[in-house]
DNA sequence: CCGCCAATTTACTTGGCAGTATATTGCTTT
DNA sequence: AAAGCAATATACTGCCAAGTAAATTGGCGG
């Protein structure tokens, strides 16, 4: 570890960049909280403002309107399976190893605040422009998901079927997590993702050992 | 058919107790699709009772307040499921009979109006006696689900493995269509359920055969 | 040292909607 | 016919929360 430098009070113009940042972070994970706990209409920014010991204004200035709070909690969990999906993508092997390791990360991220989210959040409460916006960002992930099917069935590694129907069921089994999973509970995400990744692999019939 | 009677003004008591029934029928159906379609915070009971041609007040002499609609929308769903368990109970059959009947039609319940409600509504929206309420209703379907599991693991006609993870597994998987489906889509409610029911049962990995 | 911009506050405006008070009409029961 | 109840309307109250205006403070560039 590189030892802090003798801290000094000017702060450098990228110092503050990283500051705002910070805080602009900070406002949103307070909000992805209370979003996910209350519901996004239950949630009054004035609350979100006081469980970090501002007012409401800072809010404002830092992310415009409540919308906004919203989509850039939603933003964040996106670009993270976009990650998954990039890192996923990086694996060498069949298909279904790329989708394996894709929807086991897919899961972890669903049960995350800011993957929570993102599942959460029904259309109906964005603005048009809003849902356009995060459409964009949702698009390429259900496209890599749907890649790596697609890759898994040509190459046998995966049965072959009709590939759209095989990304809902495995987006539903993976998101609805996001809808019971509490940090509180007795099994890591990890180990969640990772059972669920499993029972969707091999279906409830018994196999031929 | 019975030929309708010479239709008299007078109404039997039982008569006024169906009316008045189907009155509130209407009333129930109507703020499912909007609450479905708009989410329940942006739906006003003034635009429900609009869009029937009456006034709020109505709403108020049927159902006394707004979470009482929500919850009866739901209560109907979560009957139907019931009802969907109990059918399946009555297939004899192995474990995995049971439950395959039961998921098609749990599925299929989810993409009806008030089975949507049912999925799309958070915990976070109700009053603490309301979920109180909801909880009851949802427990002996969720138990069902697990007592089809139990029993197919029992007799061989499922894959051995964690009952309570597997029921998350295929709940999540058949609740979301709640979320997606449209009913002017290309494909049924029944067509959609058996599919993914089936997905579920083979695992996407390639079988033997 | 002066004026500007970032960050933040207090205090206000506004709109929407849940819920209610009260009136009206007409059928039913005594 | 009188009293009562079911069903419905109009018109109101009250609250909550989003968003905004204006003031304040302090660092920073010229």
């Amino acid at each position: 570890m590189t030892r802090p430098l003798p801290a000094s009070p000017f702060r450098t113009a990228e110092q503050k960049q990283t500051d705002r940042a910070a805080k602009r972070d900070a406002l949103l994970l307070a909000a992805a909280r209370m979003f996910n706990e209350r519901g996004f209409h239950a949630t009054s920014l004035d609350d979100v403002a006081a469980s970090l010991g501002v007012t409401k204004p800072t809010i404002y200035h830092y992310l415009g309107n409540k919308e906004r709070v919203l989509i850039e909690c939603m933003r964040i969990g996106l670009v993270r399976l976009q990650e998954a999906a990039s890192a996923a993508n990086l694996t060498q092997g069949t298909g279904v190893e790329k989708l394996r390791a894709f929807l086991v990360r897919y899961a972890q991220v669903n049960m995350s605040e800011f993957g929570q989210c993102v599942i959460r959040t029904g259309d109906e409460l964005l603005s048009a422009q809003g849902l356009d916006e995060l459409r964009s960002l949702k698009r390429p992930i259900d496209r890599a998901m749907r890649a790596f099917i697609a890759e898994g069935m040509a190459d046998g590694s995966i049965a072959a079927g009709d590939v759209k129907m095989l990304a809902f069921t495995l987006a539903g089994a993976l998101n609805w997590p996001a809808r019971w999973y509490k940090a509180s509970g007795a099994l890591s995400p990890e180990a969640i993702a990772e059972q669920l990744t499993d029972i969707l692999a091999r279906g409830f019939l018994p196999r031929p050992s």
